[in-house]
DNA sequence: TTATAAACTTGTAATCATTACAATATTTTA
DNA sequence: TAAAATATTGTAATGATTACAAGTTTATAA
């Protein structure tokens, strides 16, 4: 489905910059941060502003078709919401990998309740790199 | 067992303001943050610097005797680090919620060569209290 | 088309958690 | 006691994020 659609979809007008900060997403496998997404993209548009990367990345995590992942870091990095998976960060050389989330969505006793709408898992430790240097 | 000895046996030399810091995490169960430990502990210890709840927090993790709290959060918070547990976050009132850790120390697909020394869950959504006001 | 409003984007300045670092104080060791 | 090692402190810098007002573009209605 076009990057378009999927703004749309989600009661998001599809803007030019919102389309291209979207694909930046959606094309990168890195959890990109601000930063990153800013200078990846101040080349096609010389005129952006890293204020409106925020804008823009606040307004997708709203409606939900992004979302913040959870690293020990000091800054935000984000995914695409559909494909929920676990991470990895290695605490020696800070990677991050993608991991399966195990599929149980067991709801926590105790929160029958609650209204849960997502679950992080990160995991750390060494990768294997590090370990086999 | 006394927080003196904990400390002793991590490698940590017992000083007042660590054991203080130490019972203050212990004795808390709001994960608190640089600031809170900050503001109840200076008026015990006039001469509490900032910096030096950072330095023995660093010092406390890297000793593994407390761990960083994943939230979503801007800024850090702690826990002792004996009871691995889950949390859950609220997004309307952004109450933290301890959860169950589900047992199932499953090791991701593809992970088996990685040295996996963690393990955290974030379930966030929205809280019994805030849907039922 | 033109005027007006709404939505989007931008740039600058402020905020706030964290870190760097040098200075001071305390404790340990010789 | 003197010297070294360790702890603690305060100030200044860093860097991500937010606030906000101004500018630009797009949509709506006369």
């Amino acid at each position: 489905m076009s990057s378009a659609s999927i703004l749309t979809q989600h009661g998001i007008k599809p803007s030019l910059t919102r389309m291209m900060i979207y694909d930046c997403l959606k094309e990168s496998n890195s959890h990109p941060n601000v930063e990153e997404i800013y200078r990846h993209l101040v080349n096609q548009i010389p005129t952006l502003s890293k204020t409106t990367v925020y804008n823009t990345l606040h307004l997708f995590t709203e409606k939900q078709i992004a979302r913040v992942v959870m690293l020990k870091d000091q800054e935000n990095r984000y995914d695409l919401a559909g494909h929920p998976h676990a991470h990895f960060q290695c605490l020696v050389c800070h990677q991050v990998y993608d991991a399966e989330l195990p599929e149980e969505s067991h709801v926590p006793r105790g929160f029958q309740s609650f209204k849960i709408v997502d679950r992080s898992v990160l995991f750390t430790g060494t990768c294997e790199r590090c370990l086999n240097p």
